[in-house]
DNA sequence: TCTGAAATTTTACATCA
DNA sequence: TGATGTAAAATTTCAGA
């Protein structure tokens, strides 16, 4: 419960890993203004405290022959969150399932899904929806351009924005 | 217009740096039982492909004081594209819009959004939203909890799934 | 594919607040 | 005590043959 407090070094260097974390700590180490064992130092304790939660390449879905990016909208029969265990591992369990979020309002699950074609997307809705008999409906929408993509923060004292904004990391 | 071809290999490389691209291509080779200097090769190569597009440090939103979730549905008076460039700017230029899709069905936009409170999300949603008169109505739905979040792609021959699978790479 | 050179990451240690 | 910077050691990356 202990909060963690960073300052605005730490803020800087995330800013800078989340854009490019392949960046020599030599170079970063020079854009913050710290010397670079102390820039590592920093990084491994961020990465020890959860801030920084992964270190990945991101493919280009297009170029791998997963063009079709669709968006799933799932309402359920039983809200109770013991009825839909059997569809959440399922969601967890399916690679094609980008991203899952239990949400407030009409519907109880919003899904982001990549796939190869819409024959590819109907035997996938059809494996992780129809066969479910406690999802009352799923709508699908169909995204015909991704404007933004990506999972980029926004950081108190990075790029420009968010000049007044103190806030402090706090617990998990 | 060329097809990228993509082997057995490359498609193991890119299901390993997905999850982890600092992993030393030392450890890439031996896992799949290539040369170090053959994995560094594909390596350049995808990457000048554009297969990879990006080598990032994910970061944890609780953590950082970005607790809240929200997905957005916009649904625009004129649908025409050129009346919603100033709306795509917008979201463009502001980090706190992680994701934007333009989809098909009733709504026109999908966003996720992150916010360090609900006054903090009120604040941007009327500089978003409310501020522009192509906007018919907007509709926020709060994740309560994140099933699964991130970009990872389901490769060919990559954790067991998608055994039939033979697609090839497309062009840009 | 293998070997050596260049660069980077990592450690150790002295210094400052 | 905790964090930083300098310098040296260990890995890793990279360019030859």
């Amino acid at each position: 419960m202990s909060t963690i407090a960073l300052d605005a070094f730490d803020y800087a260097i995330l800013g800078l890993l989340q854009r490019d974390n392949q960046m020599p700590q030599r170079e970063i180490a020079t854009q913050v203004h710290l010397s670079a064992p102390a820039v590592q130092r920093r990084i491994r304790r961020l990465q020890d405290l959860g801030v920084i939660s992964a270190n990945v390449a991101v493919l280009n879905p297009s170029l791998l022959g997963l063009p079709l990016t669709v968006l799933v909208s799932v309402q359920l029969l039983d809200e109770r969150p013991q009825a839909s265990l059997a569809f959440r591992a399922r969601v967890q369990a399916e690679p094609a399932v980008q991203q899952c979020y239990y949400v407030t309002g009409e519907s109880d699950y919003m899904l982001v899904i990549t796939a190869a074609d819409m024959h590819d997307y109907q035997a996938l809705a059809s494996r992780l929806f129809a066969a479910d008999h406690n999802i009352r409906r799923y709508t699908s929408s169909i995204a015909m351009e991704r404007i933004k993509t990506g999972l980029q923060l926004a950081l108190p004292s990075s790029s420009s924005h968010n000049e007044t904004n103190t806030r402090e990391g706090i617990q998990p």
